[in-house]
DNA sequence: TCATATTTGCAATATTGTTGCATTTAAATA
DNA sequence: TATTTAAATGCAACAATATTGCAAATATGA
């Protein structure tokens, strides 16, 4: 459960920090910074800006971004790897042309691709298309 | 040339777009805004975020995003499409761990992926490893 | 060359995110 | 349980990035 969550990635279960994971729980989909500010009541924007940073650095949730301004943060799954400047993922950042979501899925393992002049160590798939709720 | 481009695209031929098509084609690697700037030695920053845009809504570059706030712009390759809400590649983004430079780099086909429950139409890959420079 | 729609440049403003610092709180220790 | 201490919070100020409205300038087609 949440407080479980927190203590094993080493965060000081805090009230706020309770609430918030709580939010990203409650949705199977990418959520966007306006997203947690409009399921919270009354909170400090600065302290939800550093919540969300200790949570990527500790790997909770991860950052998805896409062309157009489009930035969510999704729960990571439990056995993400965190790694310095790239995440390290076996799911697909799909987005919906229609309702626009954007949702990590789970794919048993991703394709390999190689380039000439380039040693790729990592690669991550974003795809667009429709979801199941919008074909 | 860089004036066949922007009639290509229907866009208006003005000196300051021309200056900064010419920023882009002086790079091998996709940009930042703030290069662009660099580049240049007087404009106005509301002129070139819309010549940004136009040049975006016709095709000529595209936005390349990446987590981390890393935005960045590169031309698009000549037979580029368009299309609402996503671009259409037949290149992969690179990131190089070192140098963090982004460089679109062109590939004979993407691999084809499917999900249960999604039906994918365009897909896009953001690679991260080391260029030919920093290897 | 003229008419017109597009583009530019300026001012004001919005959005998103960060830093410094004093206060409060979680959790480790006695 | 009481005490200690390092981490987290909340506030103010600020920084970077991007947008809108509008008047003036300019590119293009007639």
């Amino acid at each position: 459960m949440i407080e479980q969550l927190l203590k094993d990635k080493r965060l000081r279960l805090t009230s706020f920090r309770k609430e918030v994971l709580q939010v990203f729980m409650d949705n199977d989909k990418a959520i966007a910074v306006s997203d947690i500010e409009d399921a919270l009541n009354d909170f400090d924007r600065i302290t939800l800006y550093r919540t969300i940073k200790s949570f990527i650095e500790k790997g909770l949730i991860h950052e998805i971004v896409m062309p157009g301004d489009v930035k969510k943060l999704a729960l990571c799954p439990t056995e993400c790897h965190h790694e310095a400047g790239a995440h390290e993922h076996s799911h697909v950042h799909f987005q919906c042309k229609k309702c626009k979501e954007i949702f990590c899925v789970d794919v048993p393992a991703l394709p390999k691709i190689s380039l000439p002049n380039y040693q790729i160590d990592e690669i991550e798939i974003q795809a667009h298309g429709f979801c199941a709720g919008c074909r």
